[in-house]
DNA sequence: TCGACCGAAAGTGTATACACTTTTTGTTTT
DNA sequence: AAAACAAAAAGTGTATACACTTTCGGTCGA
């Protein structure tokens, strides 16, 4: 279900937002374009049209002469993303109680499977991403392609901001309280699973620690995974 | 309250999404690269991250190696927009009902009023932006930043795909149902401005219009305003 | 020793060059 | 006259060149 256009510049796009997503590249690292079009075996030109699209998703900072910088976010802002998440998913999870069928049911019992195989195995970038893409796979059963892409964007926002995935423990409440949602959304308690889901985000949120530890970050040594 | 970053490229993503909204480009229009270089005295460079830029807001479709279009969302997709604006923007009203001051009623109210005075003087052009900006002002007034860039997105894509707004009676029928959400919220009557912030939406979905008229549109006479 | 200054190195911003693809146009063929 | 083809024109995709800005290292002066 990933994307499947392979333009360079997209490989490189999604290159350096797993690369920040995952924490492999810290925020306040420098991201020079000819040490990236290096590695990446292109020129500049390529490299600088994915420095821009990461721009706009936020997850880099572009200096006006200085350069691209993985994003920093406030806390203020982190709040922010949150608050619009919570506005968002909440009224996802009611319109999905009133639309919901076996099928869709199904499908979020598998994506919850799955989340905890990578929990369990200790699959850190897998879990990250499994955990994130619980609340995609709401929006696209919903039909919502629009909605998913906004998800997507807003949670990867998120994972610049949280480190909480990085505990194993968060992660496995994580997934527990994913499964107590499905489990909502089964029985078609339209109240409980949006209290439900408004609660775990409220977790995830609390989950938010805002350790601004320095770069010494190595280039080529995190994009290299 | 507009953008003041001048950047070349950032000039000309305004000056075509200005274009774009207004509807002096025409869905489906081909935007050639060497044209707009031209026209904005810059180089195809500059021209293309802007491009790539207005991609990412949906605004245009780029088709390798064919060029950039001016967007033609499906009906699907003008609905799913407007689902997600009803998600986000009833539970934005519901939180402002909780957060509302007076200094925040009044700069809604001045901004209705100026509202008023564009529709009333048929500024087609500026009644568009404003009645568009009513509720990212909302947004704003609520200290949420996020959220206010968001729904400038989520708004520009939908006036790509409303013609609505050039209707006069609309018009005023928009600015009317503005004025009313301000008194609810006024009056801090949650529930009333919870369901007049709903039905908005919804009227403003039901003047959607999709005649797919054929481009006949030319370049330099659309951007020259 | 510390700070200010200067030059070199590195890096960004924009334009241009060139290969390759699509579109157009004019010609030939049936 | 319509369809098919070919050459030319126009346009996109990527790399490179070059001007200008920032950064860094070292030297000089206080």
């Amino acid at each position: 279900m990933t994307r499947m256009e392979t333009s360079s510049t997209n490989h490189i796009v999604e290159s350096l937002t797993r690369a920040i997503v995952e924490h492999r590249l810290h925020p306040g690292t420098k991201l020079a374009e000819q040490k990236l079009a290096d590695h990446f075996g292109v020129s500049r030109t390529l490299v600088r049209q994915a420095l821009f699209q990461l721009a706009q998703n936020r997850l880099i900072r572009l200096e006006p002469a200085r350069g691209a910088f993985v994003a920093a976010p406030s806390v203020d802002e982190a709040k922010q993303v949150f608050a619009v998440r919570r506005m968002l998913e909440t009224e996802m999870t009611r319109a999905f109680v009133r639309q919901v069928t076996p099928a869709k049911i199904k499908a979020l019992r598998e994506h919850v499977a799955q989340e905890k195989k990578a929990v369990d195995n200790q699959d850190v970038p897998g879990r990250t991403e499994l955990l994130g893409d619980f609340h995609v796979r709401m929006a696209e059963l919903m039909g919502n392609q629009v909605l998913a892409e906004l998800l997507r964007e807003l949670i990867s926002r998120c994972a610049l901001i949280t480190l909480m995935y990085q505990s194993t423990t968060a992660a496995e409440h994580s997934n527990e309280e994913h499964a107590e949602i499905v489990r909502a959304l089964a029985a078609r308690d339209e109240g409980l699973a949006v209290r439900l889901m408004d609660e775990h985000l409220a977790h995830v949120e609390a989950g938010l620690t805002f350790d601004r530890k320095l770069p010494t970050n190595d280039l080529s040594m995190a994009l290299s995974s």
